[in-house]
DNA sequence: GTACTTGCAAAGGATTTGCAGTCCG
DNA sequence: CGGACTGCAAATCCTTTGCAAGTAC
């Protein structure tokens, strides 16, 4: 994910956008951050970017397909780097840790429950909720 | 669901919330609504509730297990009734429109990968995007 | 009566938008 | 340069809360 992904999807090539492409792909598959986690972090790093840029740019990159946005239970977005597999995701209800699956079985279930009910199917969000029971103490 | 019911989960039995309880029964399974939604039809059929009523109505219902919640792509939240048949969700991205659908291979898919990733299982959500061919004209 | 409820207005958190200045190509 | 991009502050949207008055039991 580069300079060259940007200019791609006709984005220009700036700082802040470049910033936040780095720490999704820092983050990595355990991390699942909010645009304010994204802000925060970029604060820390010294950058001088403001929470309404960070907004702007994961939703061009959203609308670019280069990130996934997802709503858990409490009403607030997070987004992680679109890598294309598109996966589900378990939520530790405790911790709040997100881990990610695939599960074809699923995957198949859902493309013929669309297809018996009339549907085309375009995206389906599945999340499990749980706790992790190395939390559990 | 009636007045009994209220009572039994320790909820007096005040107008509001048997007007909210009537119309999310008159609803049905085809509509799925908003806060606001619920206050729109109050306020329509003459009823004198203010909207945190409404909100504080549902919510109370949702802990008491008479509602579910259910917070789709845009991050607000619409609420139906617990029927307890724990069933998910097939939404038209055209109309809005929501089905409810229960699949139980899909549901023990869930419950086999909670396990394998050794996580108690507490809960979950599903839902399908898609165009209703019908809608597609 | 008294604790639970309510309506209203104000507060709250997450996200978006308006605008003047800044930067990429 | 010129349009795209940014930071800041203000605005918006949905939802919750504080408080004084009202109501169920």
């Amino acid at each position: 994910m580069s300079s060259a992904d940007l200019k791609k999807v006709g984005l220009k090539v700036t700082l802040p956008r470049l910033k936040v492409l780095e720490i999704l792909e820092q983050e990595g598959e355990e991390h699942h951050l909010t645009a304010e986690d994204v802000y925060k972090i970029l604060i820390e790093q010294g950058e001088e970017v403001g929470l309404a840029t960070v907004y702007r740019v994961l939703t061009q990159f959203e609308q670019a397909g280069i990130v996934r946005r997802l709503n858990f239970e409490n009403n607030i977005s997070v987004f992680e780097l679109d890598t294309g597999d598109n996966h589900d995701h378990l939520v530790c209800v405790k911790t709040g840790r997100v881990k990610e699956f695939v599960d074809p079985i699923i995957e198949e279930r859902i493309k013929e429950i669309a297809k018996e009910k009339g549907y085309e199917l375009s995206a389906h969000s599945l999340v499990i909720y749980g706790t992790l029971k190395d939390d559990l103490k």
